[in-house]
DNA sequence: ACCGGAGCCTGTTAGC
DNA sequence: TGCTAACAGGCTCCGG
């Protein structure tokens, strides 16, 4: 599932390969994986436009391109983009081909979008804030401050743990690194948002950024389907505190780790270790 | 403002 | 063994 580490290891891995590349076009296999522009419409606006930047907001993937275009992509569950030799077989799960333009002494290759539950989805756009426009703050950028975390928070009373999951909040945290931001902070995630003390949310603004930095030095968590562009594992997974390990014990303190669901989420944490 | 539930999807796993 | 049902969680939308 990825979320703000796995995609900014995608975007990451992706700059190499495409960055000054143009399509030549897209072959469309499950068109409502594009949200817009029509199909026809997308074919024609994407031909000949070169990939300026590749960039990443909250979970989006965001690719400049000239012409004035925008693509984004959203991985959701299952997604998976990769640039791979033109020449390899496609199997059934892979909706979205995009055509590049070859380029001397490289081997003819292509950008897939493989989506086996096709929750993914597409966008080119000219105005990427119609997309991005109402997503909270970044959580890595420097500007991203325990008073900015405390104002995202005021007037709202909200159970923390679907609180960290709101993309308008804060952007980019999933499951995996709500429940592992939690553990750090040692605060349970059934606690209501405004009783959380300024010590708390000091460690908790703490917390998340710790975990997030983790996750991407470990090029994210292969637990379902996540893998890199290159088909190979992340190392995240293996550095879970808590998440996905109910009744082994806290690395902490050895109590068996409690799973409940809220806001239809699976929850993991250490009941003696979080408040 | 906030919450819960349905819906979108398919592969994997639990249970009978 | 073989079937069905539940489960996984990114996000949006809807009704309360």
């Amino acid at each position: 599932m990825p979320e703000l580490p796995e995609v900014e290891t995608v975007v990451r891995a992706l700059r190499e390969p495409l960055i000054g590349r143009t399509f030549l076009t897209a072959h469309i296999h499950w068109p409502r994986q594009i949200v817009q522009p029509t199909p026809h419409e997308f074919k024609q606006r994407i031909a000949n436009t070169t990939i300026e930047a590749i960039n990443r907001r909250a979970k989006y993937i965001v690719f400049t391109l000239s012409n004035d275009e925008t693509l984004i992509v959203h991985l959701k569950m299952t997604g998976h983009l990769a640039v791979v030799p033109s020449s390899t077989l496609a199997d059934k799960h892979v909706h979205l081909v995009f055509e590049l333009v070859d380029v001397p002494g490289r081997e003819p290759d292509q950008l897939r979008f493989r989506d086996i539950r096709k929750f993914g989805r597409v966008y080119l756009v000219k105005q990427p804030e119609t997309v991005l426009g109402k997503l909270g703050p970044e959580p890595l950028e420097d500007s991203f401050t325990v008073a900015i975390l405390k104002e995202r928070f005021a007037g709202r009373k909200r159970v923390i743990k679907p609180l960290l999951l709101d993309q308008h909040i804060i952007a980019g945290i999933g499951n995996i690194y709500a429940d592992e931001a939690l553990f750090d902070a040692k605060i349970h995630p059934q606690r209501y948002s405004h009783t959380l003390t300024e010590q708390e949310i000091t460690d908790l603004h703490q917390a998340i950024r710790k975990v997030l930095r983790k996750g991407i030095e470990r090029e994210g968590a292969s637990i379902d389907n996540y893998i890199k562009p290159d088909g190979t594992k992340g190392d995240m997974q293996n550095a879970v505190m808590v998440f996905r390990r109910t009744e082994h014990p806290c690395y902490d303190c050895g109590t068996p780790i409690t799973r409940i669901v809220l806001g239809g989420r699976s929850t993991h944490f250490c009941q003696n270790c979080q408040h």
